[in-house]
DNA sequence: TCTGGGGTCCTAGGGCGA
DNA sequence: TCTGTCGCCCTAGGACCC
């Protein structure tokens, strides 16, 4: 059997541990550059506040019904997600953290164990520890336990935010609630051409041939079926690697110049370094992207990518920053208005098999240079060694009007009790 | 004036060598 | 030497997820 456990409106939890007078009031949380809605409690969708909204647009919504507005704290959900994960891995060893605040446990030989029992235990620890409210859905299969935990989480009274799947009855009664354009794995598209062949549940899905889903949607489609027909297609995903690291961001203004974009990118690609670091690896190919913003046609639109390689893998920022400048300098073109840049990296490998180059080699200081500097950010936080092509002199930040304290990862925003 | 960011997997199709 | 076929590798793009 599968649990999939996921917090309820993670985002919007995670501000309310912090702040209890919250509870029961509605809150949005917008994304960076506090451009738009990413995420809202029950009582903002109750308002009619849509999944990414515009700020500016919704402004006057928020204003009547009272809605509390938050920039996005990543720092702050990280570090709660981390100890949702911690208190659930108590439950089982098979564990795959699917996304910041989901994920699914393996229950091999519970079949006739009191799972209602068990997920309820769950709930009451996660919420005990935590404060983070949890639903659960238990099934055979991972895309059924998607739909149980979907059930759960709808009828929180009747389940009392745990339901299972294990009896066909409850499974074809479960297939037949839920539309099919929100079954996991179903998008905009998939959904439209089903729908154009009359399938409009989980249900009918199920029922078509084969040979049809297979044609049409491809494996990936095919062994979604064979879920929803109970038959286990889908297992926990080992912990990987990532395979791209990709580090984008909107500006607050518009940049023109090529010496303010050379500064983000610059940015970007060390930021980038880092994370690739962590996960002991290098990289050999970097992408570097500059566009316009697409919402203003007024203006002339400009978008273009370029990948550049390195001579040998790498895990320098150093490297990392010539190259992704060499790739800026050559896409860009002046008299545009830039909104957007990002710098991807790709072709990482693990940092024990570098294979190496005949001609060109990277330089021996490098790796003890980037372990300094690392360890200096580390213990000193917010990127206290900074590179010079990220312009010491100037500071430019995110729009972030509404950034909650780091509650759980800076000292100086630990919360004060008055009594 | 303000419209997010970061991923994965799969397939089609072209280039290329055997 | 030319041509057809097959399989492998690579890239672009589509579709999906949170």
């Amino acid at each position: 059997m599968f649990a999939l456990v996921d917090c309820n409106n993670f985002y919007a939890s995670c501000q309310r541990v912090f702040n209890p007078q919250l509870q029961g009031k509605p809150i949005v949380i917008l994304s960076n550059n506090d451009g738009c809605v990413i995420a809202r409690s029950n009582e903002a969708k109750a308002c009619g506040i849509p999944m990414g909204a515009p700020a500016f647009e919704y402004k006057k919504q928020f204003e009547e019904h009272n809605i509390h507005v938050f920039s996005s704290n990543f720092a702050l959900y990280g570090d709660m997600s981390s100890r949702v994960m911690n208190t659930l891995s108590q439950f089982s060893p098979d564990m795959e953290v699917y996304s910041v605040d989901e994920a699914f446990l393996k229950f091999t030989g519970f079949e006739h164990f009191d799972l209602k029992e068990l997920g309820l235990k769950m709930r009451r620890t996660t919420t005990k520890n935590t404060g983070i409210p949890v639903s659960i859905g238990f099934a055979p299969t991972k895309a059924l336990a998607k739909i149980a935990n979907k059930i759960a989480k709808k009828y929180p009274l009747e389940t009392r935010a745990v339901h299972t799947i294990d009896t066909e009855e409850k499974r074809i009664k479960a297939l037949r609630w839920t539309k099919i354009e929100d079954v996991w794995g179903i998008g905009k598209k998939h959904a439209q051409r089903l729908k154009a062949q009359n399938v409009h549940t989980a249900l009918d899905f199920t029922k078509l041939p084969d040979a049809w889903v297979r044609k049409n949607m491809h494996v990936v489609g095919l062994r979604l079926k064979k879920e929803l027909e109970g038959l286990s297609a889908l297992d926990l995903e080992p912990i990987q690697n990532k395979k791209m690291i990709a580090t984008t961001r909107s500006f607050d203004k518009p940049l023109t110049t090529l010496d303010e974009l050379e500064e983000r990118v610059a940015t970007y690609a060390i930021l980038g370094a880092e994370k690739l670091r962590r996960q002991n690896s290098h990289c050999q190919m970097l992408m570097v992207f500059l566009q316009t913003n697409p919402h203003r046609q007024d203006q002339p639109q400009y978008y273009r990518n370029i990948v550049v390689n390195h001579p040998f893998p790498t895990d320098s920022s150093i490297d990392i920053v010539r190259l992704a400048k060499m790739g800026l300098k050559q896409i860009f073109r002046a008299n545009h208005f830039y909104k957007k840049a990002g710098v991807i990296l790709m072709d990482i490998t693990p940092n024990q098999n570098v294979q190496l180059n005949l001609f060109s080699q990277s330089n021996p200081k490098h790796p003890q240079l980037m372990a300094t500097i690392d360890k200096i950010n580390l213990s000193l936080g917010n990127h206290k060694v900074k590179f010079a092509s990220q312009a010491l002199d100037r500071v430019w930040k995110m729009r972030q009007e509404q950034l909650s304290p780091n509650y759980t990862t800076n000292i100086k925003d630990i919360i004060t009790i008055k009594l």
